[in-house]
DNA sequence: GATATTTTGTGGACTTTGTCAACTAAAGTG
DNA sequence: CACTTTAGTTGACAAAGTCCACAAAATATC
């Protein structure tokens, strides 16, 4: 019944990293792509050749956003399109070579962020912590 | 080292409570006091009457738009601000009676929803949760 | 198989948030 | 008393989010 302080302990935990990964941003953020492009080139990095569709839905984000920031990626030359060969409505997006070595920088220096704000729990706790988020998100447990 | 994968899985779910309460919305946010807003009002109902400076650093967001934040709110009779006895630079915010109503409906839902969305977990699991984002925040275990 | 209906993606217009820098006034500091 | 720091406000601008209408392909319906 006092479950909305998970909420804000949450939103709390992103403002954190989103926080720390400003302050760092301009040293690494060479491509200039933001928390929102980060996001997308890391979801891509998860998801291999995902459509638009199948990319909105697990970053939640609004498809008209998505359109715009996948185009302003593509013009950075770090994500590719095209058309699904079943479905000529879809459009198959996925990481260029560029791309993936932004993907690389972008971990290190999340994972770098992330190990910082999580230092007061232990590597075990940390992998419980996730566990349960994922399967919070009904993501795969398996792995 | 592969880390960033939790802030990818703390965004989805930041982002999952957001949708459902978005769509909840317009029936329960009668005051229109926005995702924002209620961040806001919830940490103000939990620490009390802090200053504008404080509830800034407890929200991390920019103590610019916080003033914002504030006069809007304080607008709409949800929260009082009155100058501290102590140091005359500083204002302390506290709700108000509505304020404090509107937080009852914000809890009621917000924990309706983050239920739906835990509902994968257990609630000992999400115990855990809690208690493990609070000692990463650095904030009280004791209670 | 011509006609709705749904799905996928795009574009425009607008609101909300976030960011940055300048500035006032009160404390604190030597 | 000058000098710096802190709390809060304001303005201007950039980024994200939201809504709505639309085009084209796929699917469903008759």
């Amino acid at each position: 019944m006092q479950d909305s302080e998970l909420t804000l302990l949450i939103d709390r935990f992103m403002r954190r990293i989103h926080f720390a990964l400003q302050l760092k941003g301009p040293s690494f953020d060479t491509e200039k792509v933001g928390p929102g492009g980060g996001i997308i080139l890391l979801t891509l990095a998860e998801l291999g050749h995902p459509s638009l569709h199948e990319l909105t839905k697990q970053v939640a984000r609004d498809k008209s956003q998505m359109t715009r920031t996948i185009r302003s990626l593509e013009t950075k030359g770090l994500v590719e399109r095209k058309p699904s060969p079943d479905d000529a409505r879809v459009t198959l997006v996925s990481l260029t070579q560029a791309g993936e070595r932004v993907v690389d920088t972008l971990k290190e220096v999340v994972s770098e962020t992330i190990n910082d704000i999580l230092s007061p729990i232990s590597k075990s706790e940390e992998q419980v912590l996730r566990e349960l988020l994922e399967r919070a998100l009904g993501e795969k447990t398996s792995g």
